[in-house]
DNA sequence: TTGAAAGCGCTAACAG
DNA sequence: CTGTTAGCGCTTTCAA
């Protein structure tokens, strides 16, 4: 059972009836031991100077012999600062943010902090529960992968001085920092590759709308079919979740039937995965572009040509403006675009097979 | 300088001027604006019984206007629980890695735990760098994923109580819950899959030995080979830093000379990974079982045979322990080994090329 | 049903 | 160089 804020609420009536920290010993025992004051204890610990050597020897002792150490909750309680910055992203386990996260991670520990992450499940109330369990924490800075479309509650902690960059998609209703990939014109890009490669019926499949990088990648398919001034046919789009059953079940429709597609665009690494599979049961060769790279893509049959998306470089990228944010060195909120790259390894090089 | 507490005859003597967290309101701001005490903000906020509707109402609509958010530094200060357990292990963007974090925040999640991710690059400096650094966050729990073998700094920490469980590798020097894979049992399954398809020279190509999941994996390399009566050459066994570069050259060096191997066993998803791609450069086919499943490994030419481990159940075994040490229902540190699954796709089927 | 007072363990500010 | 005092914002205890 949870409150409101996201938080355990059990009644812990095992363990600690003695003492809360499983009876660790604080400054004060430090200093009682090592026969000093409080604040020299706090001294030693934090390096800061003005002890003597022997001082500092005294207390070193007596920290090692009682296997203290500092409370930092005590800490960010006085000083204000957590020293850690909260990442929420869709799903960890998914190979796009494992960089992403790890990239995060490098910049916060250059900086001296910590990541806490949480995954939303592309879905917004979590992504909400999420970030206000992570504000409530007093994490100095926010790194969110938008699963919802409305930020607005976050204004109360923007204002509080909590910094934020959206990573991904952009923020909803408000006005923060945004780091993106260029949706758009790498969907724009792959598209009219495989048009230059004597395409015309190209089919489709992406993830529901509502979600920015599907609608632009989308909006990217649409404008490089209309600058090659084909008509899009509804039946060579599938737009929704992209759970393998159903991008299977989509890519055999659009490869059946009277005027079937003679090449697919996949919106993200796992429809590329799943269409992949289905290509692989076709007797004709299909021509594939996939946005988002996919491991060992270069080792198939054909090479699966992709618009590659460098993710470290969004997480780096979006933790480094954090920071900068935090230092007071950025003046307002930017959208920035990082280019995507279109890497060509025989898939989206096919001809048309009809 | 705005006075937020507003109306009534409140004393106004404890007026904070200027604070940390960037102003933000405490509950005695909230106290104060809705004409309550101290104690009720505290009652409604934590959905403690004992509050009118109307006071509940007074209160509730006080945090909204302030945007009020309780800070859990001072809550965790006072009652010594953070909510939060930390995760160390080599590298969130190593595909092995994602689901077992993922797993883990799952765990944490239905507890209502938030995670807090550590990556320690394999150094084992870096890990306890990490690791103590989330005990003075006074984490409830730590999951770590051993980089270093010597563990004994974490003395003083268990004996305070924080919950404690390795994966993947066992602790060094420290009595301690250990969730592991069967890594010997896999590769001596992996490697006897080989020999029953005809196979007698067999290389290893693995990890350091001092990581433990090298050392057994070998180990189970070892002991198939002898139950097949097979004297293992050392030209065939390659141990050392897994980089690209050094994989590439040993695997070259095994397939090449008077007497080259006609199988191959990797150690690890890397050196799989690595291998397929000088594989794919020879002419004469040779077999390959590889330690750890990797993604599309059904689709290449041939398939790849791997002995996969179930990361995701590893770190969901390791938080479900870590939380009932926590619950106080587990007796004393246990060692628990996980089944790995040997997955034939076609490459560890390939009968000896000579 | 409500609230005042006393800390949790630490650091900031100021004395010695 | 060293120590004392006063909080940080919350929960606990106990009294009203």
């Amino acid at each position: 059972m949870t409150d409101r804020t996201g938080r355990r609420n059990v009644p812990d009536t095992h363990r600690r009836s003695e003492s809360r920290y499983g009876n660790r010993p604080t400054m004060k025992d430090v200093a009682a031991r090592a026969g000093v004051g409080l604040k020299t204890v706090s001294r030693v610990v934090n390096g800061e100077p003005g002890v003597t050597p022997e001082t500092e020897r005294r207390v070193q002792e007596a920290i090692d012999a009682l296997g203290f150490r500092r409370n930092d909750s005590a800490r960010v309680l006085r000083k204000g600062r957590t020293a850690s910055i909260g990442l929420v992203l869709e799903d960890l386990a998914d190979p796009f943010y494992g960089p992403l996260s790890r990239a995060v991670e490098e910049v916060a520990r250059a900086h001296g902090a910590l990541l806490i992450n949480g995954s939303s499940a592309e879905d917004p109330e979590r992504e909400q529960e999420l970030v206000l369990a992570l504000c409530a924490r007093r994490v100095d800075g926010l790194v969110v992968i938008p699963a919802g479309d409305d930020h607005r509650y976050l204004e109360p902690e923007l204002k509080a001085g909590v910094a934020t960059v959206f990573v991904d998609r952009p923020a909803g209703q408000i006005d923060a920092d945004v780091v993106l990939s260029d949706n758009y014109g790498g969907a724009r890009d792959g598209v009219a590759h495989l048009i230059a490669h004597g395409h015309r019926r190209i089919g489709f499949i992406g993830d529901m709308p509502r979600i920015h990088t599907a609608a632009e990648r989308l909006r990217g398919y649409r404008a490089a079919m209309e600058d090659a001034g084909i008509a899009v046919a509804d039946a060579w789009m599938s737009l929704g979740v992209t759970d393998p059953e159903r991008v299977r079940r989509a890519a055999r429709e659009m490869l059946s039937g009277p005027d079937p597609v003679t090449a697919i665009f996949t919106g993200n690494n796992r429809v590329t995965v799943t269409v992949i599979r289905v290509l692989a049961e076709q007797t004709r060769p299909v021509a594939l572009v996939g946005f988002d790279d996919i491991e060992l893509a270069d080792l198939l049959q054909p090479g699966v040509t992709v618009v590659a998306q460098d993710s470290a470089a969004l997480g780096r990228t979006a933790a480094e403006r954090l920071f900068r944010q935090l230092d007071g060195t950025l003046p307002r909120p930017e959208r920035i675009e990082l280019p995507t790259r279109l890497v060509t390894r025989g898939s989206g090089e096919l001809p048309p097979a009809d």
